[in-house]
DNA sequence: TAGATTGTTAATCGATTAACAATC
DNA sequence: TAGATTGTTAATCGATTAACAATC
């Protein structure tokens, strides 16, 4: 009863962006053939809370075993599972600029059920030509094959001023999902997926930090107000 | 009196991610030569309530008008310097991959107060070639540098089996901030700044998100729990 | 059994949203 | 002035953390 897979509930995104992080620990765990892990353990490991840990595991629906844990097979597979990454998700990119080309080299991607098919640019001098391995294609294709294709994911790695159009693109072809690299807020209809992951909102996190450190080191006295 | 740069007071992560959309969208509109700018437009263009952008906005000491809004300028500038981004932040990075390559010609960096000094590898068919008008150097070199030239931040973004060993090395040398891309908890002392950038944690929200929309169109009845 | 660990219900905390007074 | 917009205090909501019972 309990093996056979349950419909993937939504879950709370802070939850959500803990789960990869669990997944590289138990990676290590199992090389190192441990079976068992408990709560515990993997808070101390990653810098979080074990109460956390556990109901955030609890989410997927896994159960633990009193004194020993979590099986680490099983709570792999559950966060996979909770992830959806225990399908292949086909995606298209647009944009095969360097960015585009490190998320096409990147290895670990396949782990993460997630496989490029095609990629589109509107330079004439890279269409024809295959990056890592992924065929470069012009973008007049682009809506045509996400309909033949049924493609529900597009990765977005323009530039800022193509990137609404070629979202438009997308999801006039039927695309479910947006993973946006593009620096600019895209204007979408309400049931389309939005995944935004723009280098700029990480980065000002922290240099703001780093400016907080820093002014609190220096001699002048804090204003209090 | 309000022109006198303030010393940065640590501010809400929610917040601080959001600062970067605000100035996507000022810049847009400053093209189109508009003063004024109302929390209300800003929320509309961004798809966010208006009461948080006021909130958002007052964080970093800006005092709007009544009636007209916000000098376009002058909160540039609050978020700029709210940000850190009035500052040139100078930083090594090592792994000259090709996300370590994106992230050299990452075209807008330097509009985010952000300029890599030089990089680092470990490949010595790459050492003494310039990436991006970036030297690469032999990673033997790192910390010695970072003292010498009084470097803050480190960007990694080596594979995962390598990131820790660097961390360490340029926490050696005096770096106080990492922005980390390799698909590592980095174990750090708490005094420095961790700010992680991995693609699975964006990518596994869009994923979820896509199979939780997938399966509440599919057929089944949901089991009520 | 005692002790370690899970899982759940309740309390706390922080961010978002609502209500409304202040200002031009 | 009336009306639009800001800025602040209070209410709500959701995530984290605490307390503790359940289990092996």
């Amino acid at each position: 009863m309990e093996i056979r897979k349950e419909p993937v509930k939504a879950l709370p995104e802070p939850t959500l962006r803990r789960f990869p992080k669990y997944l590289q620990l138990l990676k290590r765990l199992k090389i190192e053939n441990i079976r068992y892990i408990a709560s515990n353990m993997i808070a101390d490991e990653l810098g979080l809370d074990s109460i956390q840990v556990r109901k955030d595991l609890s989410l997927t629906g896994i159960i633990g075993k009193p004194k020993l844990g979590f099986d680490l097979d099983e709570l792999t597979q559950s966060l996979f599972h909770s992830l959806n990454w225990d399908n292949i998700n086909e995606a298209f990119l647009v944009g095969a600029g360097s960015l585009g080309n490190a998320i096409m080299g990147y290895k670990n991607i396949s782990a993460y059920g997630f496989k490029i098919i095609a990629a589109f640019d509107n330079d004439a001098s890279k269409i024809g030509s295959i990056m890592n391995n992924i065929e470069i294609l012009p973008i007049e294709n682009l809506t045509d094959m996400i309909v033949s294709m049924n493609i529900n994911i597009g990765v977005i790695t323009t530039p800022e001023e193509t990137a609404q159009q070629i979202a438009n693109l997308m999801i006039s072809g039927g695309i479910k999902a947006i993973w946006n690299f593009a620096p600019v807020h895209l204007k979408v209809p309400e049931n389309i997926i939005i995944e935004n992951a723009q280098l700029s909102q990480s980065l000002g996190v922290l240099t703001h930090k780093l400016a907080v450190v820093m002014k609190s080191h220096s001699s002048l006295p804090a204003k209090e107000n």
